[in-house]
DNA sequence: CTGTTAGCGCTTTCAT
DNA sequence: ATGAAAGCGCTAACAG
């Protein structure tokens, strides 16, 4: 493995080759295709392969292989908890494939999405597994790409897609509390410009109109997947009258920051505000009081994208598909009955 | 950008060489050094490549350049929230180089690290900035190679390393819980199997000692840098007696799970039990009591970092070097005086 | 300023 | 089972 000590240039298949006593061609297959030698032969590259610290240089193996074994995971933002869990599913198969997991954000910019695309264009990456809903315009149509997308989607493109049902779950956090007796149930959602945020805005209004009440004018404040963006747009919400008795997160993160900034406000929770946030982070479990939340099979949703990516990667055509696991409502000590007696206001 | 619709082929050069009349020479030379050529074959060369959708081909180049434009990041996992700023101060300074950055996991086994530096060899990546204080064995004597240690550290190795002096923060945080007049000051350690975690150990015994306390004797527990590895470790400590009134924890998350572990044995923050973090994450702030902790300049940290990769790699002799940054303690909701009716026993 | 030529290190026919 | 030879797509000399 350690270089020897004064050799700067890196050993290649020809040094290996010489050692041995073979051909470049027999060398690479040794290495490569160990049953197509005789066993003699193998055991003489390996040995030579190992004096010289031979490692073969990926570009050129590339070049010529016409393939990188390297697949791209894009993610918005690397600070955000939510994709680590996700990402380890995808390496879980990955790994088995031998091929490694390279990990991309994509940042506020949507054109940085397409700077990454460019990676796959430009054969550094063998295919993409998009967790980002944000697909850059041109992306949108390049017909079969090995591109899959995780958890966030863009209805324009015909990608396959890995997720839940978000207008479903949304259905299921807002029942949730609807059944604990909440009738103003505001809404902390995420950026706009992504299909599951409008997907859990849909489900939500459906599930409060469902009940009677006026699911299109129910309050909604939208900011960023962040504790930051939850704290924001949470004092928007608290600051309206009549002021909401319950808050669906479209987050943990989010949630988190919402109840910041409800106890800012002099609020206690759940006493007089219920939370419900979404992802079930690790976190969740552990702030006080815990989260209630809708639970997203994380390592799942990463294992079965990287399947279907494997499939497109080995050429079987996989039709437009979306597959869709399911979310779980996961009750902790953030959402109860509202109480009667409202809460003072500061 | 998109590809013309029925050309599977990717363009190469020779194919926007052809249609802008020039050599393949030419192509390469207008599309990476522009002023190299006159202003009208650049135009033509430009408009070509666009017409055709060229896209270089990066393993090629790779190949012949014998540069990946492209780094590594190594963490020992992609689920910790450490790391995500120290990745983004890294990619503000990789960008303007427009060189690639790639994350890669280092995993619980240590062997997974060596895989990865195999990328380092096998020339998939220019430089690699090693954010995990685990070195392969075989690695710590490969002299001089672009690796950077970012935070946490080998102290057999001699890459250059950018990280606060964790010691010396260490002995600001049990100070502090001094000062406020703790005596019962335990520590909440992580993995003992990197630098950083003896070194914090070292300043927590050291300020113990100095107020007069026995520091060598302090009760300690490791656990692993997570909510959960603070809340087992956190368990064992509080079931000691004299029970401490202090807890000083190697990282943020491990705090949190402390607090969480405190709470289920019915104490409560900061009355019954005072908590210190380490390493300041937005979620710090976020939680209820707020977190008081230690912060890293974790953005500057990945900056600087990137900044002596990139000396490395333009062949600048970096000598063993050790940049150390500064630390800052933060006071906030969850350290106090100790109260002096103890706290009933469950 | 531009073209010709060579070759980065590897794998893969095609022979033998 | 092995070797000879070609070439992946690009850029760096070197001429001109």
């Amino acid at each position: 493995m350690v270089a020897s000590p004064h050799s700067s240039p890196k050993p290649t298949v020809r040094d290996v080759a010489r050692r041995a006593g073979v051909s470049t061609a027999t060398v690479s297959r040794a290495l490569s295709r160990p049953e197509r030698v005789s066993a003699a032969t193998r055991e003489r590259v390996e040995t030579a392969a190992r004096e010289v610290g031979y490692i073969p240089n990926a570009m050129a193996r590339s070049l010529r292989r016409r393939q990188a074994d390297a697949v791209l995971v894009l993610v918005p933002d690397i600070g955000n908890s939510f994709f680590p869990e996700i990402i380890k599913g995808i390496e879980e198969i990955a790994f088995r494939q031998r091929s490694a997991v390279l990990i991309g954000e994509t940042g506020e910019a949507p054109e940085a999405a397409s700077l990454h695309l460019e990676a796959l264009l430009a054969g550094r990456v063998d295919g993409i597994l998009l967790l980002d809903g944000r697909v850059p315009d041109f992306a949108v149509d390049i017909e079969p790409a090995p591109i899959v997308q995780v958890s966030d989607y863009d209805p324009r493109s015909r990608f396959p897609q890995v997720r839940i049902d978000h207008e479903r779950a949304a259905v299921m956090a807002t029942e949730h509390l609807l059944a604990l007796g909440h009738r103003q149930i505001a809404h902390v959602a995420g950026p706009l410009d992504t299909a599951i945020v409008h997907d859990r805005i849909r489900g939500w209004r459906k599930a409060l109109s469902a009940a009677g009440l006026d699911g299109a004018r129910a309050a909604m404040a939208p900011g960023s997947f962040s504790i930051e963006g939850g704290s924001a747009a949470a004092d928007i919400l608290l600051a309206g009258r009549p002021r909401p008795t319950a808050l669906f997160c479209s987050s943990d993160e989010m949630a988190i920051g919402a109840a910041k900034a409800a106890r800012q406000r002099g609020l206690q929770i759940p006493r007089d505000l219920s939370i419900v946030g979404f992802d079930d982070l690790q976190l969740a479990a552990a702030v006080d009081p815990p989260l209630t939340t809708l639970r997203q099979p994380r390592r799942e949703l990463g294992r079965r994208a990287m399947a279907i990516l494997n499939r497109l990667l080995d050429g079987e055509p996989v039709a437009r598909q979306v597959e869709l696991l399911d979310a779980e409502l996961i009750v902790r000590g953030t959402s109860t009955a509202p109480t009667t007696i409202p809460a003072p206001v500061p």
